[in-house]
DNA sequence: TCTCCGATTAGAC
DNA sequence: CTAACGGTCTAATCGGAGA
């Protein structure tokens, strides 16, 4: 096999992110925000989730409270947006249908970041600057794409790509030479390696290991031992020998948690109730979308672990349901039940959600002759519960009570509309 | 000693 | 004015219980 026909064939995974994800899709429908320091918060108004370049250029950092930073913030001139999800779903959806029109495979990997399978394409920086400008016109998302043999490498080289101005955006790590790509993985500090977190950078460091480069020339049967099979497949990685497959289908949940921070504490089982029966009609949708029963019902509740001047309590209690179900009613009624046993009055409760577990598809249910299995009243009211709440937004149909009580919602205080996806928030009256 | 299971840890985004 | 710190998800590993 000739070297050219080698380099033809050889894997070339590309890792396409969006720059600054939650804050470009406020962009797109605020271009006066463009020269702005801008910030989305997570649920609750809580942490910094998302930042601007000017944001990021100011020294807020990733996951900061909002709390801790608002007043030198906005003393700066920072605009933070409470965040907007169905917003951002929507884009994402655009992004990632532009991105999959133009390879043969890829992996939608989270809501700002896709996997491109370009192996035997040409032209990969061509490809790339098309698609670049592609999806910035058709969305006004902004994107950066890194290439490389393997999940890990791809995601290093869209790191490059982010970070120098020079790469204009595109960096394809297979176009290096050996003693460049050495070069490059010399200059990567561990923590901004996918897979190496803050621990796992401290332990490394540790023993001598540094950069990206240092990781991959060390001893393979000793970070095995001490690190476990993870950091293993990680080293391979960095040495182009692909460990992580693309998952072109997305395996359905083994477990589903719906839960929320509350607005503010609060006391009463009838509202914690009004709560649950909110996380449950989530939890429920989410469960029948992906075609899924459940056996295992979990609830649980907590007070503030931020506020130990306060008395603590967290608790939680489970169900196995004798068959698995994907009626939202009758988890409803088990969640309420658990909730109500859970419960003890004196409180100040600040989060509280549904976990539903022991799921499995829908088509393999047992057949049991004595217990009764979802009637199909009640799975046709669920499809239809859906398909209304699918069609006129979440929320038009409810469990009764679900959300009559206040007291629980989340703070969004600065919540920009739906632009995409909410006729009643198009700007244009 | 082996296996199973729940809890814990670490990470991603 | 004050107080205020996200939500899901997975895989691996660990330690105890039971076979």
């Amino acid at each position: 096999m000739t070297a050219a026909r080698a380099t033809a064939t050889a894997p070339q995974l590309a890792l396409v992110d969006c720059n600054n994800f939650y804050v470009s899709c406020e962009r797109v429908f605020r271009p006066d925000l463009r020269e702005t320091p801008v910030v989305v918060l997570s649920n609750n108004d809580g942490c910094v989730v998302s930042r601007s370049n000017e944001a990021k250029a100011l020294g807020i950092r990733m996951g900061q409270p909002w709390f801790e930073v608002r007043a030198q913030a906005e003393a700066q001139g920072v605009l933070a947006l409470s965040s907007n999800y169905a917003l951002y779903a929507d884009m994402s959806n655009r992004v990632m249908q532009i991105l999959a029109r133009e390879v043969p495979r890829h992996e939608v990997y989270s809501i700002d970041e896709c996997f491109l399978d370009m192996t035997g394409l040409r032209d990969l920086r061509a490809l790339s600057q098309r698609l670049r400008a592609q999806v910035l016109q058709w969305t006004g998302i902004p994107v950066c794409v890194g290439i490389g043999p393997t999940k890990t490498l791809a995601k290093l080289a869209n790191h490059v790509a982010k970070k120098h101005p020079r790469s204009s955006g595109v960096f394809n790590y297979n176009a290096l030479s050996p003693e460049q790509q050495h070069q490059l993985l010399a200059r990567i500090p561990l923590e901004d390696v996918w897979g190496i977190g803050r621990r796992l950078s401290v332990q490394l460091a540790e023993r001598g290991l540094h950069t990206a480069a240092d990781l991959r020339g060390t001893d393979t049967a000793m970070l095995r031992r001490a690190f476990g099979v993870v950091m293993e497949k990680t080293q391979r990685e960095l040495n182009g020998l692909a460990c992580l497959d693309l998952q072109e289908v997305t395996p359905p949940r083994q477990q589903i948690i719906a839960s929320r921070s509350f607005g503010r504490p609060v006391q009463d089982l009838d509202v914690l109730q009004d709560a649950m029966s909110t996380f449950v009609a989530n939890a429920g949708a989410k469960l029948r979308a992906q075609g899924s029963q459940a056996r295992l019902i979990q609830v649980f509740l907590r007070t503030n672990g931020f506020r130990p001047d306060r008395p603590q309590r967290s608790a939680s209690q489970a169900i196995f349901l004798p068959q698995p179900s994907e009626d939202s009613l009758l988890i409803n009624r088990w969640a309420c039940a658990l909730l109500a046993r859970l419960y003890a009055p004196g409180y100040d409760y600040q989060k509280a959600g549904v976990i539903l577990g022991e799921i499995t598809p829908r088509t393999q249910r047992q057949q049991d002759w004595l217990e009764p299995s979802t009637p199909p009243r009640a799975q046709r009211l669920m499809e239809a519960v859906d398909a209304l709440n699918g069609r006129f937004g979440r929320g038009c149909v409810k469990v009764s009570g679900q959300g009559a009580l206040s007291g629980w919602q989340m703070r969004q205080e600065r919540k920009s509309p739906a632009y995409t996806t909410d006729w009643d928030d198009l700007p244009c009256a």
